[in-house]
DNA sequence: ACCTGAACACCGTTCAAGT
DNA sequence: ACCTGAACACCGTTCAAGT
């Protein structure tokens, strides 16, 4: 049966979830699909644009029509999208993160989020910034999320945990602490709340006016 | 002469400004210190540690004392220093958003940082998530500034820019536009203070009582 | 203690040749 | 059009042997 670029995009995700990013090589992939390493080279002119599609592909539907609201909400909306589409696949965050290209449903969802800052009342400019402050949050969270669900098979918990709590605040180890124990979503939570709020700043000190929040008594400076 | 282990970073980072991460080999990097390139493996265990001592003399200085003043300021004081560290070499930023195991440096910003948002009133726990979005928003604005600075070689700015402008709306145009044309530095800024609004609005949402600045009327929820 | 020289087990990529 | 088989030019890493 022969190999469409599809297919083998399917079959790169797969293998993925079962041996990680740094196991996905040309020649293991092709392997995976029954054929020569050489012959994915009909599908993609080198890795990297397979690894591109593939960051593409996994951000598929995180811009998918937002419901109708706040633009809290939908901002809100949009990161826990982008958040469950990059840990829907091991190492998903570290693929999107070293995309050189961006495909189509990344520029898409840019897109959706630039608009939805837009419509909050935020230049244009501006709202381009602060989404991809959005999404280097995003991606930030989210790698480190999969790399401490990766690391308590090779390390012991102990000695790595000695040496990073000597000579340090002791603010520094409860941090560190809750780093571990706190649900990763509950955290992921507080930040991207923080960057509402953020937002929201930017936003009284630009342009008060077009805004559809309940809020602003417009206190500028 | 005699190698010894500060002598392969120093090499390693000189080496970097003059060919890239992507050039960085082990063998070309012995060549470079006259070298044989498995003699660095007396130095490093593998090349991965070499990395990590590399991202962690890239933040050297970035924990220095700050001075007396409102957190807001120290905020940007270390978001400034850091952004500024990483920009000092060529793929500074990839090189330390690669790192694995965080050196000292990298420990002691991380303290610096958590205790500057506990000062502001903070708790711990809190502050370490919100340094890790500040670290993610540095890492990952200046990563984006040097992919920028390394683009213009090889693709005609033309054809990749209409590539990256059909079937979007005219906000995304602009935003796209601005993101070439206005300077890194001001961007920086502009997504580092609403970062620090953020904080002011968790704050005032956590323990409004603490905090030395001038601001808090205390209309809280 | 540090380095050489050579090897091992891989890589990404290319390309004639097959079907 | 897609794939095989084999090669090319590399990698990271190891290790006996030298000094």
């Amino acid at each position: 049966m022969l190999l469409r670029r599809a297919n083998v995009i399917d079959g790169a995700l797969k293998f993925l979830d079962a041996e990680g990013l740094d196991g996905l090589t040309m020649r293991k992939l092709g392997a995976a699909l029954n054929v020569q390493g050489g012959a994915l080279y009909r599908h993609f002119p080198n890795k990297e644009a397979l690894l591109d599609a593939m960051a593409d592909k996994l951000l598929e539907g995180v811009a998918d029509p937002l419901p109708d609201g706040h633009w809290r909400d939908q901002v809100h909306i949009l990161a826990n999208r982008m958040r469950k589409a990059l840990l829907a696949h091991r190492d998903g965050a570290r693929v999107v993160a070293g995309t050189y290209a961006p495909g189509s449903n990344t520029i898409i969802a840019t897109d959706v989020a630039i608009n939805v800052l837009c419509s909050a009342g935020l230049p244009p400019a501006q709202a381009g910034w602060l989404t991809f402050a959005l999404f280097y949050y995003v991606l930030g969270h989210t790698m480190e999320e999969q790399a401490q669900a990766q690391l308590p098979a090779d390390d012991d918990w102990q000695s790595r945990n000695a040496r990073l709590t000597t000579g340090v605040s002791p603010q520094y180890v409860v941090a560190l602490q809750s780093l571990i124990t706190t649900d990763p979503a509950q955290r992921f939570a507080y930040g991207l709340s923080a960057f509402i709020e953020g937002v929201a700043s930017q936003l009284a000190l630009a342009g008060p006016g077009e805004s559809a929040a309940p809020k602003p008594p417009t206190g500028d400076r």
